[in-house]
DNA sequence: ACGCTGACTATTA
DNA sequence: CTAATAGCCAGCG
Protein backbone atom coordinates (compact mmCIF):
# COMPACT_ATOMS: atom_id res chain seq x y z
CA UNK A 1 0.00 0.00 0.00
CA UNK A 2 1.60 3.10 -1.26
CA UNK A 3 -0.49 5.58 1.04
CA UNK A 4 0.86 4.81 4.44
CA UNK A 5 -1.26 6.79 6.34
CA UNK A 6 -1.70 3.91 9.11
CA UNK A 7 0.88 5.04 11.56
CA UNK A 8 -0.84 4.38 14.40
CA UNK A 9 0.80 1.13 14.82
CA UNK A 10 -2.06 0.23 17.30
CA UNK A 11 -0.69 1.39 20.74
CA UNK A 12 -2.54 5.01 20.02
CA UNK A 13 -5.50 5.23 21.45
CA UNK A 14 -6.37 7.20 23.92
CA UNK A 15 -4.23 10.54 25.44
CA UNK A 16 -3.99 8.50 28.83
CA UNK A 17 -2.90 5.54 27.15
CA UNK A 18 0.50 7.66 25.87
CA UNK A 19 0.90 9.02 28.76
CA UNK A 20 1.48 5.42 30.65
CA UNK A 21 3.90 4.84 27.64
CA UNK A 22 5.59 8.42 27.89
CA UNK A 23 5.56 8.63 31.93
CA UNK A 24 5.71 4.91 33.10
CA UNK A 25 5.97 5.96 36.70
CA UNK A 26 1.86 6.20 36.47
CA UNK A 27 1.73 9.25 38.33
CA UNK A 28 -1.92 11.36 39.12
CA UNK A 29 -1.18 14.17 37.48
CA UNK A 30 -2.69 12.50 34.20
CA UNK A 31 -4.09 15.42 32.88
CA UNK A 32 -4.23 16.49 29.07
CA UNK A 33 -1.94 19.49 29.60
CA UNK A 34 1.08 16.85 31.22
CA UNK A 35 0.91 14.82 28.31
CA UNK A 36 1.38 17.37 25.85
CA UNK A 37 4.06 19.06 27.92
CA UNK A 38 5.70 15.75 28.06
CA UNK A 39 5.36 15.37 23.91
CA UNK A 40 6.78 19.03 23.46
CA UNK A 41 9.79 17.99 25.95
CA UNK A 42 10.80 15.40 23.86
CA UNK A 43 11.18 17.19 20.49
CA UNK A 44 14.92 17.55 20.21
CA UNK A 45 17.20 20.80 19.85
CA UNK A 46 17.08 22.39 16.31
CA UNK A 47 13.39 20.53 15.29
CA UNK A 48 10.10 21.79 15.21
CA UNK A 49 6.87 19.91 15.35
CA UNK A 50 3.21 21.21 15.11
CA UNK A 51 0.11 21.37 17.26
CA UNK A 52 -1.67 18.46 15.07
CA UNK A 53 1.19 16.46 15.26
CA UNK A 54 0.96 16.31 19.38
CA UNK A 55 -2.58 16.24 18.97
CA UNK A 56 -2.23 13.55 16.30
CA UNK A 57 -0.01 11.68 18.50
CA UNK A 58 -2.37 11.69 21.30
CA UNK A 59 -5.33 10.47 19.48
CA UNK A 60 -7.08 13.67 19.14
CA UNK A 61 -6.31 15.18 15.98
CA UNK A 62 -8.84 17.87 15.77
CA UNK A 63 -8.29 19.14 19.20
CA UNK A 64 -5.48 20.55 18.32
CA UNK A 65 -6.55 23.50 20.03
CA UNK A 66 -5.99 21.94 23.31
CA UNK A 67 -2.45 21.67 22.38
CA UNK A 68 -2.20 25.06 21.79
CA UNK A 69 -4.14 25.46 25.35
CA UNK A 70 -1.68 23.19 26.85
CA UNK A 71 0.90 25.61 25.90
CA UNK A 72 -0.43 28.28 27.69
CA UNK A 73 -0.47 26.84 30.84
CA UNK A 74 3.45 25.57 29.88
CA UNK A 75 4.26 28.65 31.90
CA UNK A 76 2.92 27.36 35.19
CA UNK A 77 3.60 23.85 35.07
CA UNK A 78 6.55 22.05 37.02
CA UNK A 79 9.23 21.71 34.62
CA UNK A 80 9.98 24.11 31.41
CA UNK A 81 8.34 23.41 28.15
CA UNK A 82 10.02 24.08 25.08
CA UNK A 83 6.91 25.71 23.32
CA UNK A 84 9.02 27.90 21.32
CA UNK A 85 9.50 24.43 19.03
CA UNK A 86 6.15 23.97 18.38
CA UNK A 87 4.41 25.67 15.83
CA UNK A 88 1.34 25.32 13.91
CA UNK A 89 0.89 23.01 10.87
CA UNK A 90 2.28 26.05 8.28
CA UNK A 91 5.26 26.20 10.38
CA UNK A 92 4.07 29.74 11.40
CA UNK A 93 5.11 31.15 14.31
CA UNK A 94 1.53 31.80 15.85
CA UNK A 95 2.06 31.37 19.77
CA UNK A 96 5.21 33.48 19.86
CA UNK A 97 2.43 36.38 20.77
CA UNK A 98 2.05 34.66 23.91
CA UNK A 99 5.28 34.71 24.67
CA UNK A 100 7.69 37.82 26.38
CA UNK A 101 8.78 39.14 24.50
CA UNK A 102 7.38 37.92 21.57
CA UNK A 103 10.69 38.11 18.97
CA UNK A 104 11.40 35.44 22.08
CA UNK A 105 10.37 32.74 20.26
CA UNK A 106 12.11 33.15 17.01
CA UNK A 107 15.60 34.00 18.83
CA UNK A 108 15.17 30.48 20.81
CA UNK A 109 14.71 28.98 17.26
CA UNK A 110 17.24 30.62 15.25
CA UNK A 111 19.74 29.92 18.40
CA UNK A 112 18.79 26.20 17.88
CA UNK A 113 19.41 26.26 14.27
CA UNK A 114 16.26 26.63 12.74
CA UNK A 115 16.20 29.54 10.42
CA UNK A 116 13.17 31.82 10.64
CA UNK A 117 12.09 34.16 8.27
CA UNK A 118 8.89 36.13 8.18
CA UNK A 119 7.58 34.32 11.40
CA UNK A 120 7.58 31.79 9.18
CA UNK A 121 9.97 27.88 9.82
CA UNK A 122 11.85 28.03 6.71
CA UNK A 123 12.53 24.26 5.43
CA UNK A 124 9.82 23.41 8.10
CA UNK A 125 9.31 20.24 6.21
CA UNK A 126 12.99 19.17 6.85
CA UNK A 127 13.26 20.14 10.53
CA UNK A 128 9.39 18.97 11.04
CA UNK A 129 9.80 16.46 14.05
CA UNK A 130 6.98 13.96 14.21
CA UNK A 131 5.96 12.60 17.69
CA UNK A 132 3.58 10.14 16.07
CA UNK A 133 6.87 8.67 14.07
CA UNK A 134 10.02 9.34 16.42
CA UNK A 135 8.27 7.92 19.66
C1' DA B 1 -24.20 24.02 35.76
C1' DC B 2 -24.11 26.91 31.14
C1' DG B 3 -21.71 29.54 27.83
C1' DC B 4 -17.67 31.88 26.03
C1' DT B 5 -12.99 31.65 24.78
C1' DG B 6 -8.93 29.87 22.52
C1' DA B 7 -1.03 29.36 20.89
C1' DC B 8 -5.42 24.70 15.60
C1' DT B 9 -6.70 22.39 11.21
C1' DA B 10 -8.93 21.55 6.94
C1' DT B 11 -12.18 22.80 3.53
C1' DT B 12 -14.72 25.96 0.65
C1' DA B 13 -15.45 30.32 -1.87
C1' DC C 1 -3.32 35.31 -1.04
C1' DT C 2 -7.67 36.36 2.40
C1' DA C 3 -12.26 35.29 4.66
C1' DA C 4 -15.61 32.44 6.48
C1' DT C 5 -17.15 27.90 8.48
C1' DA C 6 -17.18 23.79 11.15
C1' DG C 7 -15.23 20.51 14.53
C1' DC C 8 -12.78 19.72 18.81
C1' DC C 9 -12.53 19.95 24.18
C1' DA C 10 -10.72 21.79 28.75
C1' DG C 11 -10.63 25.97 31.85
C1' DC C 12 -12.97 29.88 33.84
C1' DG C 13 -16.72 33.33 35.16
Amino acid sequence: MATAKNKRGGKSKTAKEKLAVLKPSGRKDDSFFELVHEVARQVPRGRVTSYGAIAACLGTRLSARMVGWAMNVSGSAKKPVPAHRVVNSQGLLTGRHHFNPPERMQELLEKEGVEVKNERVVEFAKLFWDPAVEL
